[in-house]
DNA sequence: AAATAAAATTAGGTGTGTCTAATATAAATT
DNA sequence: AATTTATATTAGACACACCTAATTTTATTT
C-alpha cells in the first residue's frame, strides 16, 4: 500500500500523539500538523475508508493495524535520516529534524533496512526517541538525564535535549557528543552541580542545568 | 527562490532534453515526463512567468539563466544520491536512478555541499554522468566505451551502461566494479574480443559486447 | 436548566497539476 | 497546391489537500 505525503503525515501525528495516550480530535491534529480541523475531518474520512484510522467523535482518532504499521515505518525512517544527518553529513541536532521530515517520506522497500545496516542498527536518535525495527518493535523511550544516574557508573551519550547553539559549542568545548562516555564521580547537593568524567578527561564540573540536558543510557 | 516538486521535474527534463541539441517541445516534455502536452503548455506558462524560461513555438523550450541554476541544481543532487545509494547503501545500478528521483526534491540549502563531501567529491555518478560541482561548472561527459580505449595503458571503471540483472552478476564475477583498474592488453580483430587486465588477475578475454557496457576513465 | 463557550462538522471555494476533447496551426506527403 | 498527418493550444473538468464561514453538536459555566 502506498499512501501520499500528506496521508503520511497524518498517520505519523496520530501517532505521535496517540503515545501520549490522550483523546487525538480534530482540533489536536490541526494543532500539531498547523492546518484547520475542517482540513482534518475531511482527512480522517480518507483515512477511515482507507480502514488506517477508526475515528469516533467520543473517543477521537485511533490508528488501525494497518495504520499503526504505517506510522511505525515512517517514524523509523525519519528517526533513521536524522541519525544519517547528524553522524555521516554533520548537522547539527536542531537541523536534523526538518530535514528528516522530508527524507522520512521517500519510498523504496529496502531503504529504511539499507540505511539502518549502513548506520550500524542505532538503538536512538539524537533526540533519544528509540528508533523502530524492521518488524515494528520499538524500544523504551531512552531519556534518562545525566542529573539523575547513578554515581560511579559508566554511561554513553545517546543525545540532547537543548539545542541551542550556547549549548552545542560548550558540549564541543567539553568533548562531548553522541556516544561519547561519560560517568559521574560525584554529586554537589548545594547546588546540584556534577564532577563528571568524561572519556579520558578526570574531574570536569558540570551545572545541574547543563546535566538536565544531556541524555544518557 | 523555492520551486515545486513538479516544476523541479520540468526544469530538469527541459535541462536534459537540452543537452542533446534538440528543439524541446511540448511533445518532447510530455514524453519525457509520461504526461499529456496540454499539461505540459500549462507549466511552460506557469515557468516562463517565472522567469525561469523562454518558451517559442518555433524555438521550442530554453532555460533563462536562473533556470539553468536551478536545473544544475537538482542534477547535482539527483547524481550525488546516485553515488549515496550505490556506494553507501549498496543498492545495484539499476535501481538507484528511481530513488534518486525523489530524493534530488529534498530542500536544504546545505545539503547538498554535505553530501558531496560526505561522498569524497565524486565527479562522476554511477552512470557515468559528470556531477555538477557546487559553483555550477560541470565537467565533460564522461563515457569512453572499454571497446575503445588504447592497449597497454591503466583506465578506472567509471560507470556500466547495461543494468540487467546477468550482466551485473557477471561484472561480479569477473571482480569488476565501480573504481576496478583495467588495462586493454590486446584486441582480436575477428570478433573484437578484449584481453584485460583486471587488478592483479592477468589476461581475463571479455567479448566486444561486454567491453561496450563497461565506462571507464 | 439556561446560557455561554468550545469543538466538530458541513458547505462551498481555492490553487496546483493533471486530464480529455475540441480546435488551430504547422509539417509532411501526395 | 491540396490533402493528410502531426503538433500545439484552448476550454473545461477533475482529484487532492487545503481554506473560510456558517452551522451543529458537545462541554462548561452560571
Amino acid at each position: 500500500m502506498i499512501h501520499s505525503f500528506s496521508e503520511e503525515n497524518y498517520l505519523k501525528t496520530i501517532y505521535l500523539l496517540g503515545s501520549g495516550g490522550n483523546k487525538i480530535s480534530p482540533t489536536a491534529i490541526a494543532d500539531a500538523l498547523q492546518n484547520n480541523p475542517a482540513s482534518v475531518i475531511d482527512m480522517l474520512k480518507k483515512l477511515t475508508d482507507k480502514k488506517l484510522i477508526i475515528y469516533d467523535k467520543k473517543k477521537g482518532a485511533r490508528l488501525t493495524a494497518s495504520g499503526i504499521k504505517a506510522a511505525i515505518e515512517i517514524v523509523r525512517k525519519h528517526r533513521l535520516w536524522e541519525v544519517f544527518l547528524l553522524e555521516k553529513l554533520g548537522y547539527k541536532w536542531d537541523e536534523i529534524h526538518s530535514i528528516a521530515e522530508q527524507l522520512e517520506h521517500i519510498g523504496n522497500p529496502e531503504l529504511a533496512d539499507r540505511l539502518e545496516k549502513f548506520l550500524g542498527f542505532p538503538d536512538y536518535d539524537p533526540h533519544g526517541d528509540p528508533i523502530p525495527k524492521a518488524d515494528g518493535k520499538i524500544a523504551d523511550a531512552f531519556k534518562t538525564m545525566l542529573g539523575e544516574v547513578e554515581t560511579g557508573k559508566q554511561y554513553s551519550v545517546v543525545a540532547v535535549k537543548d539545542t541551542s547553539a550556547a549549548f552545542l559549542n560548550y558540549l564541543q568545548k567539553l568533548g562531548i557528543g553522541i556516544g561519547s562516555r561519560i560517568k559521574v564521580i560525584e554529586k554537589i547537593p548545594f547546588d546540584g552541580s556534577l564532577i563528571v568524567q568524561i572519556g579520558k578527561n578526570l574531574n570536569t564540573t558540570i551545572s545541574n542545568k547543563f546535566a538536565e540536558n544531556v541524555l544518557v543510557g
